[in-house]
RNA sequence: GGAGAGAUCGCAUAGUGGUCUAGUGCGCUUGCUUGGAAAGCAAGUAGGUUCGAAAGGGCCUCGGGGGUUCGAAUCCCCCUCUCUCCGCCA
């Protein structure tokens, strides 16, 4: 959500944002309900002021004079239920346009039409180190090379009993799967490895309901947007979509949840930043992604993920000091497993609606002959915390809306794909990588 | 699943149709007092929205939504949540 005066101020820009995150809004009608909305209400509430200030009169009056002012009243009365009407179907139309306009984008953001339009960030493996994307020599040396014919995670994953994606078919559908054995403990592993990283570094850690309401979804922006991706559920009687109050959803990921601690809430300068870390699992139908990435847990529908969010000040330079910092947190996790990966800017129009700046982080999955994206680092400035009504009291005493950023610090059994593919020794082994060792309790895989 | 009680300005509490512009206590802020402090005294102490250059108005908010009424914290309906007891249960 964008602050209306703001867009009334600086429509060009909004328009600009919109048409480059082709999100579909017609500012103008947002404009023009606005205009219509505001001298409404002025018109509705200089009446209702006449009958605040008639009620307070009529006590006093004469019988005769009473009854003449009740008339009048009646009057009123009839005028200002024809205006809440206009008024509330007005609302409804401005809430709804208002909850699509889109977050004005970074100036560092490339515009472009959709993943084709993401421009490298750098490049980072154990063998090259950190790679300017410039430096093509370099870049190209960051994937793993095999000097035999290798095996996808799939293959892998069925030979040395770790993942079993016929018996998951069965029993929960399609994209189902079982993790078995080391692939469990490699799981724990580094869900356990990630929370204590996040531990030291001061967030605090949640496990967060999974089952959420509407408003947690809406007020991280993912309603109205992505509704096809997340699951509803809840009690048949009560499942209708005048009643969304009352409807539940899976959560595709712990951020809603973890915002939504926060709702509604007045903090204080000096309690910010919140640095919170949540472990939970995620849901997601991939309706839209039919056909897409449908053998092994490369797109499934269910994953566990730990999920880092920051709620600073009301301050760009701020913010984005803390975008950078979760992403060497993400990139730190890349590097404690030794896995290539790089960095890409997002551009306008891959990212979401309510960003403002966002990277993903993509690790080398050899059997995709590719990075495949494995963390997701945003910055949404206020466009989430004016959702959820997130605040705090600066130190002039103003109140402001806090800025939100959420990434990724692991998900599983994704992260699975690029070690078990990265790892894997000509005999149809797997090393364990060095950090996994302890929980796995050994060092290698094999038959 | 059953029975009952409740939700009021940061906290606690009063309030049962007009005197509520929501009182009181605690907390907090400022001032007076004091060598300094405590105590005491005094004043202040929410948010949203809209009009306005400002000063300052208007409107809304007593868990949420709707209704009755000229007028609702107060009466009615629906919802959410909390607590107590019973049942069932990991």
């Amino acid at each position: 959500m964008l602050d209306i005066k703001f867009i009334r101020e600086n429509p060009d820009k909004v328009k600009k944002a919109a048409q480059d995150k082709r999100v579909d809004i017609d500012i103008d009608q947002l404009l023009d309900l606005d205009q219509k909305r505001r001298s409404l209400m002025a018109e509705l509430e200089s009446l209702q002021a006449t009958k605040n200030k008639v009620s307070k009169e009529i006590p006093q009056l004469s019988a005769e004079d009473k009854k003449a002012r009740l008339l009048e009243m009646k009057e009123v009365d009839q005028k200002s239920d024809e205006l809440k009407v206009q008024l509330k179907s007005i609302d409804a139309d401005f809430g709804k346009l208002m909850a699509i306009v889109p977050n004005i984008p970074s100036p560092e953001t490339p515009v472009g039409p959709d993943s084709s339009g993401n421009i490298p960030w750098s490049y980072w493996s154990p063998k090259t180190g950190h790679v300017d994307p410039k430096d093509k020599d370099k870049v190209a040396q960051v994937p793993n090379k095999f000097d035999f014919e290798i095996k996808d995670h799939i293959a892998l994953g069925k030979a040395l009993d770790l993942i079993d994606t016929e018996a998951g078919t069965k029993t929960s559908g399609f994209r189902g799967y079982y993790l078995k054995n080391e692939a469990v403990l490699m799981q724990y592993g580094l869900i356990w490895h990630a929370l204590k990283k996040m531990q030291e570094k001061g967030f605090a850690l949640f496990t967060t309901p999974v089952l959420v309401r509407d408003f947690a979804l809406f007020g991280s922006g993912h309603f109205p947007f992505g509704k096809d991706e997340i699951y509803q559920i809840g009690n048949p009687g009560k499942l209708s979509e005048d009643n969304a109050k009352e409807n539940q959803y899976l959560a595709g990921t712990s951020e809603p949840s973890l915002l939504a601690y926060y709702s509604d809430r007045m903090l204080k300068e000096e309690d910010l930043p919140v640095k919170m870390c949540g472990v939970s699992s995620c849901f997601r139908s991939e309706i839209g992604s039919y056909g897409k990435d449908t053998k092994g847990v490369y797109r499934i529908h269910e994953f566990v993920k730990v999920e880092q969010v920051v709620l600073c000040k009301a301050d760009i330079i701020e913010s984005e000091k803390w975008l950078e910092g979760m992403r060497e947190i993400a990139e730190e996790m890349l590097q404690d497993l030794k896995l290539p990966y790089r960095v890409l800017n997002i551009c306008t129009g891959d990212m979401g609606a309510g960003k403002y700046k966002m990277y993903d982080i993509e690790t080398w999955m050899p059997s995709r002959n590719d990075f495949g994206e494995t963390h997701s680092d945003s910055n949404l400035t206020d466009w989430q915390a004016r959702r959820l009504n997130i605040r705090y009291k600066d130190h002039e005493g103003k109140n402001k809306f806090v800025y939100t950023l959420n990434n990724t610090v692991v998900a599983s059994p994704r992260i699975l794909i690029a070690i078990l593919e990265n790892y894997q020794q000509k005999d149809g082994s797997i090393i364990v990588p060095e950090i996994l060792r302890p929980y796995v309790g050994k060092d290698v895989i094999k038959k």
